[in-house]
DNA sequence: AGGCGCTTGTGAAGGCGTGCACAAATCGCG
DNA sequence: CGCGATTTGTGCACGCCTTCACAAGCGCCT
């Protein structure tokens, strides 16, 4: 790779383009390997190895370092990595120093829970804005925040830009729901009602499904329990944190 | 394939082996069919094409018809599928005829959302109990359960065979939650705690960690922002719903 | 009874992701 | 100043998953 590297500002190095076209996988990934470096961080390490991190991100040591190193080199041989520089690294990647708007949609039974997520602000996202469809909600304060009501969300879109939509509505809602927030120009939607939504080609969506994740776990129990029944017996069943996406 | 299935039980119809060994990425689409099913089913469908269920499910009309293959052969050749046979064999394949148990620890701000989560029941499962380690939260009756203490949690397991248990602590407890867990039989965990956690071998972990979902959204936010400036423009961006499993 | 259109089930090809194993590079010590 | 210990970065092979394209099978209409 290149030499001198410390001191530009991240991911314009030198040679390395910024965008330098990650694997699906990987993305997935950064996120977990961020956390576990704030982690490391807070405990006063300055470096840490593949394998240290690795374990303390639950993944193979290979495939971690090959996963940095599509981001550009940002280790030293016989060192390690420098934590401060990649976390910086990681969080430029990820998009994390713009403090991405949030807003959501439904404040039900979720949707309460979300708005008061402690977890989203301390990892770099602001909750902007809440909305609901049901005028008994609107001007509830969860969180600081005073609930609208849906139909001003192309107003507060112009108003704060809103980069990210989650959508915690019943599924009868979600796809009109959904429609709003492409017309109001946002461009990546979590959706955690359970339907397919259809959006535009430029527009992103993940969803995250709870009775999903139970169902996948069910089949497997299922699967255990007619293992045990033959003459195998238990063998093995994956061993290490299964990721939530694909 | 084979002749005559109507009428035995399912997935015990004649040739085809209780556990066909299915792919992990088929799992993982299965109860997406499933929902799409049971939608069809109350809007009075009798039968359904692999392009009309693809449709439904967001996915790929070859990719439905390989995932269906690989439990046994359930459809008509120039017809479909059968509705009502295939949501049985899918509910079967995944164990959800057995109306699992499952208990929720640490009832927080997410976890009582989880707790009142009306989507669990109606997809076969049965939340029989709440547990925290805050005693102030103890005798709390949230959707028509009390919450009892942690400590308790092995006496539960003992009365009532729990499958699933699922983590809704701070992150510093998990681990801890996890053991118990585990101690108590439970063999299949749902974690929402940003954390990784060890478990046996024979344990299947899923993990759902909400701002990591933001964190993916916000990469593509970033990557869209810096293409947009570049003379490409928008290209396309993805299209259809992308997975949260792997 | 025969043919035609429709739909499933699947063989084959290609792409993506993982993991191994090792060369290259760096630091510290004698 | 050179050497050995340590750790990164990566070429390669393997396996899983997706997608295409098409043959086989089924029902309906004439």
């Amino acid at each position: 790779m290149s030499q001198q590297r410390h001191g530009s500002t991240p991911g314009e190095a030198d040679g390395v383009p910024a965008f330098p076209d990650l694997p699906e996988a990987t993305i997935a990934r950064l996120p977990e390997y961020l956390r576990a470096l704030h982690h490391l961080a807070e405990a006063g390490a300055e470096t840490v190895s593949s394998e240290g991190l690795a374990a303390a991100a639950g993944v193979n040591s290979a495939k971690l370092r090959k996963d940095l190193s599509h981001l550009g080199s940002y280790g030293t041989r016989g060192v390690g990595y420098d934590v401060a520089l990649l976390v910086d690294q990681i969080e430029y990647i990820l998009g994390l120093d713009e403090n991405r708007a949030v807003c959501l949609v439904g404040v039900g039974n979720l949707g309460h829970a979300l708005a008061g997520y402690a977890g989203f602000a301390s990892r770099g996202f602001r909750v902007v804005a809440l909305f609901d469809a049901d005028r008994k909600k609107v001007g509830e304060v969860i969180n600081g925040l005073s609930v609208r009501h849906i139909d001003d969300l192309a107003q507060v879109a112009a108003e704060e830009s809103i980069a990210i939509g989650v959508i915690a509505t019943p599924p009868a809602s979600a796809q009109v729901v959904a429609d709003g927030l492409v017309a109001a120009g946002v461009t990546s939607i979590l959706n955690f009602a359970p339907c397919v939504l259809s959006v535009p080609p430029n527009v992103d969506v993940r969803k995250v499904d709870l009775a999903i994740e139970l169902q996948i776990l069910s089949f497997h129990e299922h699967r255990k329990a007619s293992l045990t029944a033959l003459p195998g017996g238990v063998v093995d069943g994956a061993g290490d944190q299964e990721a939530v996406g694909s």
